[in-house]
DNA sequence: TTTTGAGTTGTTCGA
DNA sequence: GTCGAACAACTCAAA
């Protein structure tokens, strides 16, 4: 019944809330297709790729019937081959908006018209796909309130059922390649995993989000963001069980609106992957040379003498995973006080977060190293002593990822140096001045700022 | 075109 | 210990 047609998964790993799969199943039997691109695998991470594969894996056995065709090779060639194997006459696509999925998705609309086949790229990984939420004069918008309102005004669809589809068998797969090494431990896969861990989240977490989003010590965030980058869960499902009138829902949904924000941003300027938002940030003086590639490797490590600093990159090398407000106090560390440009920082995220997405990760990090959207003021450099005593009170959050603090008590776990019993011999003392950085980084903005007449 | 109000997440200092 | 002001203008977005 109806012409054979391919359904092209990509970051769209579910079947549930799916339409383009439901484009796709709507005209016939459907060949589920996974492209193993070789330009996936760089970019990823080790972390990223394990957990994409393993989520692949789940969703071929829980939901696909064992039919997965996987393939290595470049989209358009693959996917012509198997249209002329199974008869296919069209390609089903969830849109993707990132800059390489952009290229990729042309090229292979391109190739494949060119051979006679339809190509559709249907829905996006967004409640509201980028470059639809404009201002009033038509442009994008560069401040994240006035987007929050109009993206909220705009509105997105409820989440469709399941849907049946017709799977096609047999068809010849390379299978999926062995996951990476990976001594990260990473979260369960799975649609039935991610919309469980977000039920929790409803009854557990919601009603204070608010003040135990800020908490890493607390489980208190959804953690669906490894779901999200791959589309395990779609944002429309979970903005559906939000309830807008509570507070702690409120923030969450802000959350998911940061999350388009900056997604409409890299699409609008997809250059600010690896440039300045605001140019006249560029040429902010960054270290380099010996000093600033050991000091950088010590970030990496967790070795910088700051407890809070140290528990979050340790956290990021033994979860693939770091708390939001970690994320930012992390951050705020390498640029600010090591004077570390903020595209290195952004880099070893990419390298290690299981999360890792290219529009939230480098956007957050301009944020925080003040060359983005909405930045913060140059003068609001987090100090990483009041920050762990501010968030993390009992020290818990620390004594977790650094066991060496483990025997100081509250008082002292954020500054070790001030010890009753002396700092421990087996934690490093700070690797810089915390007081001394941040006036370094006030005159660096002074200096920039006078070049800007 | 001009005006007006507002802008994620902080820190320090002094009263 | 608590609280408000200063930090410094600037750009955005809508009226």
């Amino acid at each position: 019944m109806g012409d054979t047609v391919i359904f092209w998964f990509r970051r769209d790993l579910r079947v549930r809330d799916q339409p383009a799969l439901a484009a796709a199943a709507a005209r016939g039997p459907v060949v589920p297709v996974f492209v193993m691109d070789d330009t996936l695998r760089r970019p990823a991470g080790a972390n990223r790729l394990a957990f994409m594969l393993d989520t692949l894996a789940d969703l071929d056995e829980a939901s696909l019937g064992g039919n997965l065709v996987v393939r290595n090779g470049r989209p358009a060639d693959v996917l012509g081959d198997i249209a002329e194997e199974t008869g296919a006459t069209a390609i089903y696509a969830t849109d993707d908006h990132g800059p390489y999925g952009r290229r990729r998705d042309d090229e292979v609309g391109d190739t494949l018209s060119a051979r006679g086949l339809e190509v559709h790229y249907v829905d996006s990984n967004y409640a509201v796909a980028p470059d639809n939420v404009k201002t009033g004069s038509g442009t994008a918008y560069k401040v994240f309130t006035p987007f929050y309102r109009s993206w909220s005004e705009f509105g997105w669809a409820e989440p469709t059922g399941d849907i049946d589809v017709e799977w096609v068998t047999g068809v010849t797969s390379d299978g999926l390649p062995e996951a990476p090494e990976t001594t990260a431990d990473l979260p369960p896969v799975g649609e039935k995993a991610a919309m469980e861990r977000f039920e929790w989240f409803l009854e557990h977490a919601a009603e204070d989000y608010d003040d135990a989003r800020d908490r890493p010590a607390v489980d208190g965030t959804s953690k669906m963001s490894p779901y999200l980058k791959w589309g395990v869960v779609h944002p429309r499902q979970l903005l559906a069980k939000i309830d807008g009138r509570k507070k702690g829902e409120q923030t969450y949904r802000k959350e998911i609106a940061w999350r388009e924000f900056y997604a409409d941003v890299l699409y609008t300027r997809p250059e600010t992957a690896r440039q300045a938002f605001n140019d006249k940030m560029t040429d902010m003086e960054v270290d380099g040379g010996d000093l600033a590639d050991e000091r950088f490797d010590a970030w990496c490590r967790g070795e910088t003498g700051y407890p809070i600093v140290d528990a979050g990159m340790r956290q990021l090398l033994a979860e693939g995973w770091m708390h939001n407000r970690v994320r930012m106090i992390v951050a705020s560390f390498l640029v600010k006080d090591l004077h570390v440009d903020w595209t290195r920082g952004a880099r070893h995220f990419m390298e290690q977060l299981v999360d890792g997405d290219l529009a939230s990760n480098q956007h957050g990090w301009q944020w925080v190293a003040g060359t983005g959207t909405d930045a913060s003021p140059y003068f609001r450099i987090f100090n990483p002593t009041s920050q762990g005593k501010k968030f993390d009170p009992s020290g818990d959050y620390v004594r977790q990822y650094v066991p060496e603090l483990a025997s100081l008590g509250a008082k002292e776990i954020h500054e070790p140096w001030t010890a009753s019993a002396g700092q421990p011999s087996s934690y490093p003392s700070p690797i810089v001045d915390h007081a001394a950085e941040r006036e370094d980084s006030l005159e660096r903005y002074d200096r920039l700022k006078s070049t800007w007449g």
